[in-house]
DNA sequence: ACAATTTGTTAGGTATGCCTTACAATTATT
DNA sequence: AATAATTGTAAGGCATACCTAACAAATTGT
């Protein structure tokens, strides 16, 4: 039961067992290996990081299962995920596979705060189903983005931190 | 001149040198070395990589400049990082500091595509502040995302792609 | 111009995370 | 129950990307 700093690719075995969980019942190495296309023998190494975390109990060639904080976690990998995808598909007209593409990736590095923002922001949008015809609509019809000019988007300040 | 393939390491290196250049005309390794908080022995290998991949040309204790290829691949990554930026702090009202290190993470793997989107609704929601001045006013007012119920954005389906 | 400081490189090391191959253990088939 | 097929593990490798320490080269100060 180390430390429970996880990598995008933990986070990844995490949300994957958990998806399969919720679809099949039991889940085992070779099921992980299938859906994220990945050895047999990494999944493996995988998993044994994942138990020395404490976050799955597993047993050779038993069922994966989660244990309570290792399920929290899944959980919450999963919710970051369908949180960006949905704003991605609804709020930017993405394709869905497009938008779960992108999501699996910066769901692993994406901050709480700003997490959180995307959350209310799709909420509201999805509320007010007007604001995003209205801008569809513009860019439709070529006027896109403002009602006058071209204009970019272009902080000035110039800084890495 | 070798493939052209950037990892986000590679990535952040051109962008910084990008910036460095805006600031300072002249480049060296130890510039780059400080502002990524890398030492000067794991800059040096990165350099060597850049020259390599045609990216950009250096020679010991000397100035890094551009090639053609290189200044185009540093200007997408820099503009792709502040496309970002500006839509976590105009739209999401994000700060300034957690906007960057957010943009700095995502840049390097969000798509094409999911980028224009941003960059266009950031463009029109600039041109109508009163789409986020009323959202805005809406969250302060606890009133928060809809008008009646509190929602929660989860898209129903299950996957993994 | 010489010493001191700064900057760059090399060598060797660590950690992550994937791979293949070969083998072991389990499960399924008949 | 014996054999076949599947699933899991171990060992050894590879690539990336960082590190420190030691040394070399260049630059700066006086």
């Amino acid at each position: 039961m180390a430390d429970k700093n996880l990598t995008a690719g933990l986070e990844d075995y995490l949300e994957a067992i958990y998806i399969a969980q919720n679809k099949n019942k039991t889940v085992k190495g070779i099921d992980v290996a299938r859906m994220l296309n990945i050895s047999r023998a990494s999944v493996s190494e995988a998993l044994s990081k994942l138990v020395s975390k404490g976050l799955i109990t597993y047993e050779s060639y038993g069922t994966i299962s989660f244990t309570p904080t290792g399920h929290t976690e899944a959980e919450k990998v999963y919710n970051t995920h369908n949180t960006l995808k949905s704003f991605f598909q609804t709020v930017l007209n993405i394709s869905p596979e497009e938008a779960s593409e992108n999501a699996c990736k910066i769901e692993h590095i994406i901050s709480k705060s700003v997490l959180a923002e995307i959350k209310d922001f799709t909420d509201y949008c999805n509320n007010h189903p007007e604001i995003i015809n209205e801008y569809r609509q513009r860019k439709d019809n070529g006027k896109n983005l403002s009602d006058r000019k071209i204009s970019g988007s272009t902080p000035s300040d110039i800084e890495t931190e």
